[in-house]
This record gives C-alpha cells, sequence and structure tokens, in this order.
DNA sequence: TTATACTATGTAAGCGCTTACGTAGAGATT
DNA sequence: AATCTCTACGTAAGCGCTTACATAGTATAA
C-alpha cells in the first residue's frame, strides 16, 4: 500500500508543538516526558489516526518485534492448537507472527525467507529447515526454538515438546494390565519422526516390562494419517496378521484404523482394542469415544513462543522442556462409559 | 535480533566493485544490467551469504509485500484447509502472510495491528474487525477481502464464499425426497452468522419446495461447535421433540449431535437422519461416515488470496465469488455405502 | 566524422523512525 | 547568588534500502 497519505511521526510532532523525538518518546513509553506533554502528543496522535510504520521502526531500532515460525504444512487436527497456542503467546507479548510453510517449496528455494533479516526469532517444527542455515543462524546467536524436534548435534537449541515414552508407555500398559492385550499392534508415524520414535520406544519398554516379546511384525505404518493408516489396516487384515490391540502413534491414524477395522466387519473395542495419542478435539466424539494420551498440544505452543521470547531478550533457559502427557480413558479401549 | 553484524548492500557493491545501486538492480532483476557485472554482484552476495533488509525495503519502496490475515479465532477443522489454501497462494505470489487473531483480545485493542503500515492488503474473516476501523481503510483504497462473510453496506469489500444456499438444498431436498423425511431439524450456526443465514435459507426453500411447513421449533442452536450441539439435541431429545433428520449447519455440530443422538440410545441413520455442512477431513471417518455439503475450503483460501493479490496491484476485481459446493453422500443420511 | 539515441551504471535524496548526545531551565546545594 | 544536578526536550545522525536523475560510454544514423 501507498502510505504517502497517511500520517507520519512528523506531522504529528508538528500538530503537537514538539520535535519527533518526543513524540517517539511518548509513543513508546520510554524516558520520561512531562504529562502535559505526553497529552498533547497523544491527542495529536488520534487526531491524526497516526499509526507507526513499523518498517521505519524496525530500520531504526534493528529489531522486528516479529516472530517466525517454520512448518512443514499446516494440518489442522493436530497443528491448530499449536498455532492457536503460539499465535496467543505471541500477541500476548506484543510480537507479530510471520508464519512459513515448507510444504509446496523445495527447502533450498525457501532458505531465507525467514531469518535474522525480517525476524528476532524462529519457532520450527520438525524437520522444516535446512541444516546449513540451521547452523548458520545458530552459530550467530539467532534464537530459535524447536518444537517437537531435538536439536541436531552441536547445535545449541531448546526444545520443547511432550512426555512421548512416558504417554505411550502409559497407554500400552493399560492394554495389558486392564485389557489383557498380548499382541498389540503400534502404528507409527512417518519415517524417522522422534515423536513416532520416542512412542515406540515408550511401547517396546511396556512390552518389556511385562515380559511380552516384541515383535517386529506388529510394528505398521501410519504415517500420521488417516488414509495410510486405514490403507495399512486393511492390509494386514488381508494378510491375517493377529492382534487385539492397536496403539495408534496419533489420533488420526487411529481413526484411520477404526474406519478399515470397521470396514473389515471388526468391532473395536470387542473384537480389537484401541488408544491413540494426542486427544485431538473430535476424539471424545468418535464411535466408539476414543481412548487417548493427551497431549497438551496448545501449551507447547505457549511454551516454546515464550521461550523464544525470553531468547530474544537475551536471557538465560531451559534446554528442554516436556510437557506432561496423561491418559485419557473414554471406550475404544474397552473400558466402559464412566 | 540485531544484525549489525551481517553483510549489508554496501558490503555486496563493495566486493563486487558496483554501485549499491547495481546490486539494488540485480537483486530485483529491474532495469538491465550487463551479464557480467551481474554475475559478479551475484557472486558477492553469495560470498557474503547477503538478504536485503526487508524493513529497508518497505521503508523505500512502500510497500511491505506482506498480507495480513485477521481471524477471530484459528479453530482447526474448518479454518486449517482454508489456511493452507490462504499460505499457499500467497507463498506462491511470494507474499508474506501475517496472522492476527481477534480472539484473546477486545477489538478495540486491535485496532491498528494490522493496516496500511505493515500489508499490502487484508483478508478479512467473519467479523473480526472494527466497522471504523473497516471504512477507513476502504476510504484509503486500501484492499480487503473478505471471507466467508459479505461487506457491510457501503463499503466496497470483494467477497469469497460457498455456494450456502444452494449446497442446503441440497442436502434437505435429498433427505425429502430419497428419504422421505418430513421433520428436519436444521442446527444452526452462531448468531448472525451469514453462512448459517443463507443455509437456513436454502433450508426453508427446500422445505417450502416440497410443501412442508416450516416449524420454528426445528431450529436449533448449534453454534457451529461440538459441544453445544451435543447439549442442544440432548435437551431436545429430552424433551421429546420430534424429528426424523438433521441437517446440521457444519460438520463439527453434526458430530456433537451424533453424539447426543448415540447417548440417548437413537441410532443414525435409522433412526434420525443425518447431514452436515463442510466436508471436514475427519467427516467420512465418523460412525457412520457423515453425508455432508462439501464446501472447496481450500480453494475460498486460494481465491481469496488470489483476488487481493490482484487487488494490490490494482487491478479490478469481481465483487463477489461463489464457490460451488455439492452433496457428498455416505452414510449418515441412510444410503447405503457405495 | 559528428550529432543522436540509447544503455549501463553511478550519485544522492529520501523512506519514517530510534536514539546518542547536547542543552536550557528548574531545583538543590553551598 | 553562584554553582552544580537533574530532568525534559530538541538536534541530528543514521538504519539499509529504492529510485529519480545524471552521466559516461557505445551504437546508430546522417
Amino acid at each position: 500500500m501507498e502510505t504517502n497519505n497517511s500520517a507520519t511521526i512528523e506531522d504529528v510532532a508538528r500538530l503537537a508543538g514538539v520535535s519527533i523525538a518526543t513524540v517517539s518518546r511518548v509513543v513508546n513509553g520510554k524516558s520520561p516526558v512531562v504529562p502535559e506533554t505526553a497529552q498533547r502528543v497523544l491527542d495529536a496522535v488520534r487526531a491524526l489516526n497516526y499509526v507507526p510504520r513499523a518498517a521505519a521502526r524496525i530500520l531504526a531500532s534493528k529489531h522486528t518485534n516479529t516472530l517466525g515460525l517454520i512448518v512443514p504444512e499446516i494440518s489442522g487436527e493436530f497443528f491448530a492448537p499449536m498455532l492457536r497456542g503460539i499465535e496467543a503467546a505471541a500477541g500476548e507479548a506484543g510480537f507479530d507472527l510471520l508464519i512459513h510453510t515448507t510444504s509446496y517449496k523445495s527447502l533450498e528455494t525457501h532458505r531465507h525467507t525467514l531469518g535474522e533479516h525480517n525476524t528476532d526469532g524462529l519457532l520450527v517444527f520438525i524437520d522444516s529447515m535446512e541444516l546449513a542455515e540451521l547452523t548458520r543462524l545458530n552459530s550467530i546467536g539467532f534464537p530459535i526454538v524447536f518444537l517437537h524436534q531435538t536439536a541436531p548435534a552441536g547445535l545449541n537449541i531448546p526444545v520443547v515438546t511432550v512426555e512421548n515414552k512416558k504417554g505411550a508407555m502409559l497407554a500400552v500398559e493399560h492394554l495389558i494390565e486392564v485389557h489383557h492385550c498380548r499382541r498389540i499392534v503400534y502404528l507409527s508415524g512417518p519415517e524417522g519422526n522422534e515423536d513416532s520414535g520416542w512412542r515406540e520406544r515408550g511401547y517396546r519398554l511396556a512390552l518389556e516390562k511385562h515380559g511380552i516379546p516384541f515383535d517386529p511384525a506388529l510394528v505398521l505404518f501410519g504415517n500420521f494419517l488417516s488414509k495410510q493408516a486405514e490403507r495399512t489396516i486393511s492390509a494386514v487384515l488381508q494378510a491375517s496378521l493377529e492382534f487385539d490391540a492397536i496403539f495408534s502413534g496419533d489420533d488420526l491414524a487411529a481413526v484411520g484404523a477404526m474406519s478399515a477395522l470397521r470396514e473389515a466387519g471388526l468391532r473395536v473395542p470387542e473384537d480389537v482394542k484401541m488408544i491413540g495419542f494426542d486427544d485431538i478435539p473430535l476424539a471424545r466424539h468418535l464411535t466408539p469415544p476414543l481412548t487417548t494420551i493427551h497431549a497438551p498440544t496448545e501449551e507447547v505452543g505457549r511454551m516454546a513462543t515464550n521461550l523464544l521470547i525470553r531468547l530474544v531478550r537475551r536471557e538465560t533457559v531451559e534446554s528442554e522442556i516436556l510437557l506432561p502427557t496423561e491418559l485419557t480413558i473414554r471406550q475404544s479401549c474397552g473400558c466402559r462409559a464412566l
């Protein structure tokens, strides 16, 4: 937008009969200004509908007051709450949010769209940034916080994520202890996904703890996607794989798996018990209502943002924050409704 | 971030042995530069890892290359696809996206966070902006596009939305013609919501067309929310309201309604037929899979963004775009699976 | 050859702020 | 009353770009 028509700091200064420095001071609430003067300035600001040009501010002050968020793709169910948390925390602290998704472009063309030149700090979600760029930013001390993924070796970047392993153990132990399941499928996330890795570790640990041998054939590919999970479960059903329960790496995959089960004439939880992970809003509305590991996703967004802001302010911060997960019992695991 | 360490256009100019103007020209690909010179500049850019400071650019050129998006709240299921469309379209055209939600602040404190001083144009979703500010922006010719809501009288702001009325008619007629329903509940959205208004009009029209008298008692409050819909349906079930079908103003409410029905021991579709609106990704995974009106939400985001960009470029644009909705038959209406 | 028209590049004036520094005047100190 | 402090405010120097304008150099036309 051509902004040459709207009021600048100079117009305000003229109308209020002060210098532009004073206007700046009043607007930013810094250094003392006599109340009467301040009031005159404020009146002028209102009269002229003055809004400081962000660009001029940034250029002069050298900080952007903007946080960047890089995500591979905005996939609704899971990401929306996190985004809500991020947006809220950023907004409350007076920061703007610049969002970039890497889905429709290669990482390469994305190299420099977000960085020290247009943001004060970056929130980076899973695999959405090149290591070289990350290393460069980290080396110049640019504030970065990772979401749901620990930093590559050598980089000093804090992470905010959830207790994946503990959550998974909770789920699998519930299946074993309460429902006496022995052959439990683990529906994994995308190849190399860290959340999924930890959840699988929790799964294995729980089996081990109860003396159930780990069977690799029971680890299936769900890709954190309803569609993929549905396809996978259909396929193994076809191949008559035997199992009495499914622990799904995330709720969406659980949804897909339940569709496949229903399609095959199997009932949840009578024939197959099911537990998910994340606790998306719709989980309780599924049929049967989905027992799942509740993950405080919105809180992850908030925490990460607050952490980043502290980093921007050059405060020291913890290098890892693990938010608690808990078992939310509904009916898909075989428990009765409350 | 203090950016005083990283390279500026001057460093590049010095290294390449040209003036900063030439660097600017090469970087922006404007006005002709001899290939050899250009190459020298490009080499210098690469060597110094030069990235133009956005703020300086904006200040000098007077446009921000940024689009603003104002939404009341980022509610996952429905909004995520739209956001994906917006992000994609903006990204492809080389625009950044600045997002503001109005949920956690009053509209008043939000007055000037997004506007002509930091964006080239604004995407405004339902009721998320004060009329006064809207009027001011419109009067100075600032580009704005509305999503799912027509502009207030007197303002010349284009809208992108979907064929609500037609979609609703499709749904209700299907219920009447194919499944012989006569007492169809309409589960409305939030008070004053335009989408819901049109959907209700479509509902009434369909009834009228088939000679079914309109019964105000059948218009229930769903608020486009699972929880509210669940509560409402529970309540009317308690009060033994009679109905043989529910046309829900959106899928989330349909989900809640189905929970309430199940809770009351009623089966869908045997006892109550159900059709939703929007076709959220989970619709097909519900039990039974939800028959719904498919709305091209992502496409709405894309279209609106492209429209806005054309507005930013001072091209003329259509004042209203209505994207087609269509009936997606699954099983909740009583049709058999395909 | 000389005038004419481009073309590629340089020069410099801002864009609208923030902020280090300077200064006048009021109050405190002697 | 003279000196010293502080405080409130003004002055002015950039921040790193874009772009109108100027200019040197080259190609074209006469």
